[in-house]
This record gives C-alpha cells, sequence and structure tokens, in this order.
DNA sequence: TGTAATATTAAACAGTGTTTAATTACATTT
DNA sequence: AAATGTAATTAAACACTGTTTAATATTACA
C-alpha cells in the first residue's frame, strides 16, 4: 500500500518536525519557557495540532531527552579502547563531564529536571532504561577495577552509585548556580578541578 | 510613636503569614503547583496584596530558603565537640544528608531548584552566602584536615567542592527520582551505602 | 461524485503571574 | 466632630499557560 506508506512517513515527518521545533526552542529559552504555542508557531501549525502527535507536553520533552542518552552513549563508545579499567572509569568520567557542560540543558533535561513520573516511572520507563545504560556500563567497569584488585573492600553497586553520585554533583551544582560560594578566581575551573581531585583519590584506592 | 510602631507591627504580620501560608502550600504540594492565588486563599486576602509584600513570587520562596539554612547550620552547630577534624567532616556529611532526605522539598529549593538570578546573583546575593556559611565550614574543616596530615596532595578548595559534590550528588539524584537504574532491592538503602563507601575512601585518604 | 475517515483548526476552559486604577480604612489636622 | 491625606486593600484586567471540544477542511476510496 503506497499510499498509506507515504501517510505514514507524512506523519512520521511532522512528529520529527515538532520535536526539531521543541528542542530549538528548548535549547533557546529552557523547558519552562517554551509553550506548545511557541512551538506551534514555528512549524506554523495551530497548537492543537501537537496533541494528535505527543499525549502533553512532557511527552515532547521525554522524547527529546531520549536523543540525549545515545548522544551520550555515543561518546562513551571511544572508551573500548583503553584497556586498563582504572583509566577507563577515568576517562569516562572526563567524557560524562564533558557532556554535561558542554550541553548543560540536555544534561539538566537528562539527570536534574524533574522526572515527569506519569508515564516514565510507570508504565514503561523502558527509556529511563536507557539512561541506566550509561550506569550499566559505570557498574562493570569498577566490577571490572575490583576484578583487578582495586577499591578492596568496596562494594560495587555503592561504590558506583557514589562515584556517579560525584561527577553529577559537580556538574550540577555548576549548572544551577550553586558554584558563588567557591573562591571567585577559581569558580570558572572548579569543576575540573574537583575531578581532579576525584581522580587522584581514585589513584590511591 | 505608639502608634506608627503597632502599625510596622501588622505589616510584619502580615508578611509573616504570606509566609507560612507559601510555606505549608509549598510543601504540600511543591513550588510549581503553589500559586498566588493559593497563598491568598490561605490568608484570606486578596491576590494583589501579596505584591505589597514581595517583589514577585521568586521572593516569595527566596525569602523561604533562607530559613532552610539556618535551619542547617542549626543542625550543623553540634560538631563542635568534635575533636578530630576528619570524624567531624564525616559527621558533616551524614547531618547533610540526613537534612537532605528529611526535608527534601527544602533542600530542593535550597540546592537544587534553578536559582531565581534575578536578585540572589545580581544585586545582592547576601542570602546565598548564607548557603554559602556552611560551605566555609566544610572547607576550614577540610583545611584543619589538611594541617594535621590528611589528604596529603590535595587542594584545599577543589577537594572541599568535590566533597560538597558527593554528597549532593547522591540526594539529588535520590529526591530528582534517578535511582531507578539502581538494583531494584537496594534503592531504598543507596544514599546510605554511597555515603558509607564515601567515609571509606576518606578514610584511606 | 458521494461517503467515510482523517487531519487540522478555532474557540473555549480553567488556570497562571502581574499590573492598574479604584476603593476602603484610618490616623491626623482643622 | 468633620474634613483631609495617606496607606492598605481590592476588583478587574492583561497577557500568558496547557489542554479539550466541537467544528471544519482535506483526502482516500467506493
Amino acid at each position: 500500500m503506497g499510499i498509506s506508506d507515504r501517510k505514514e512517513r507524512e506523519k512520521e515527518e511532522l512528529r520529527e518536525r515538532i520535536l526539531v521545533a521543541a528542542k530549538t526552542l528548548f535549547l533557546q529559552k529552557g523547558i519552562e519557557k517554551t509553550s506548545i504555542r511557541n512551538i506551534a508557531d514555528l512549524i506554523e501549525y495551530s497548537p492543537g495540532i501537537i496533541y494528535h502527535y505527543f499525549k502533553d507536553k512532557n511527552e515532547i520533552f521525554h522524547a527529546l531527552h531520549q536523543g540525549g542518552f545515545s548522544q551520550l552513549m555515543n561518546k562513551m563508545s571511544v572508551l573500548g579502547s583503553v584497556r586498563n579499567p582504572l583509566e577507563r572509569l577515568k576517562a569516562m568520567g572526563s567524557i560524562y563531564v564533558r557532556f554535561a557542560m558542554e550541553n548543560p540543558d540536555m544534561y539538566d533535561l537528562m539527570f536534574i529536571k524533574e522526572a515527569p513520573i506519569d508515564h516514565v516511572t510507570s508504565i514503561e520507563h523502558n527509556d529511563w532504561k536507557e539512561g541506566g545504560g550509561t550506569f550499566n556500563y559505570l557498574r562493570s567497569t569498577i566490577q571490572e577495577c575490583m576484578d583487578q584488585g582495586y577499591f578492596k573492600g568496596h562494594d560495587t553497586e555503592a561504590l558506583s552509585y557514589m562515584v556517579w553520585s560525584t561527577v553529577h554533583g559537580m556538574v550540577s551544582l555548576n549548572i544551577r548556580k550553586r558554584c558563588e560560594v567557591i573562591l571567585p578566581e577559581r569558580q570558572h575551573s572548579i569543576v575540573a578541578e574537583g575531578l581532579e581531585e576525584f581522580f587522584k583519590m581514585l589513584d590511591r584506592l
């Protein structure tokens, strides 16, 4: 059926245009200040149409943040070449932090914004599992470290959470502007410096 | 002037009632779902009156979060009795985490919500300096650790930021519901476990 | 060409933060 | 005690928001 194929293609196309418009505006003005009407204006449709493609505003930005996870996952893919697990762990940290600082709005959406519990937590949450993909990678890297004798006396799951928390904490305090308490001359570099301190710590474990 | 005294007292009183109402609603429904009209309803005044006491909605919740800092500072006050600086540092971490988990909404307001940059960052920001009070305490505690030979080869400022980030990361990932990636049977205890791992790490420095 | 299905829209609803001008309340002065 | 001036309070409006409804336009197929 060529016709229904084309129709489906067109439908998918509009869905994509909505997503692109939403992402554009969101990166410009943030999620809160991006309204359904804004998006509709940009794609030159009436606001109502959006509700034929997405259940609500949440679903739009939820669809967007999935793209963020594959983006991050992608950046992680170079890590395959790093043999030593501790080195790989540290490289992971660097990539994670760089991703966050280069894409603060996307990072915010992925890890800081209150999760739209409605259909993420309850119904399927197969997609935040996508986010879990990188955590699984972190966990197995740390497990590999332990297998090779690093981190003696530690617990894989808890240590993984702690490591993630440390990098997340550093970037999220920065993104959410809580660094005014830092010495002014070091505010711009404090995330990188903090990461270095963390690496020093890991080295001694 | 007894009369103008009374008037001022009454004015302060209404201001306080607005704040109490705002806090009540905010702890019930969160900041976003608490409207000016909700607050006005609760104190049985018209919505307009609120703008004679506060510049805007931001200012109301900004006034609230100051209370959070003194609350936290208060809990920290027991630390004077802990002589060993490393023990004191760890106790600080425990108090911080407990405060966050017991007052997640207040913690969210203080450390996660996007800072109302308008008058916090620009005009005075004397009050987020209040938040800086606890950071200064952290910094000097870590400095004391270094003076006593702990944390050799580390930098006070950067290490302080890293320590703060670790505890902040653990509680904020939890508050913002990013713990679904953790093994289900350990999700409820992961913050406490992560903190333990961090303490183990500090002990070996 | 007519019909059934689908895509799209205009309009409305109920809410939001905020500003305006009008009104009420009240202490001070005549 | 009555008039005045000032401050407190309100009602009403403005320009938004997300979302739903019923009406309209478009289009594939019989």
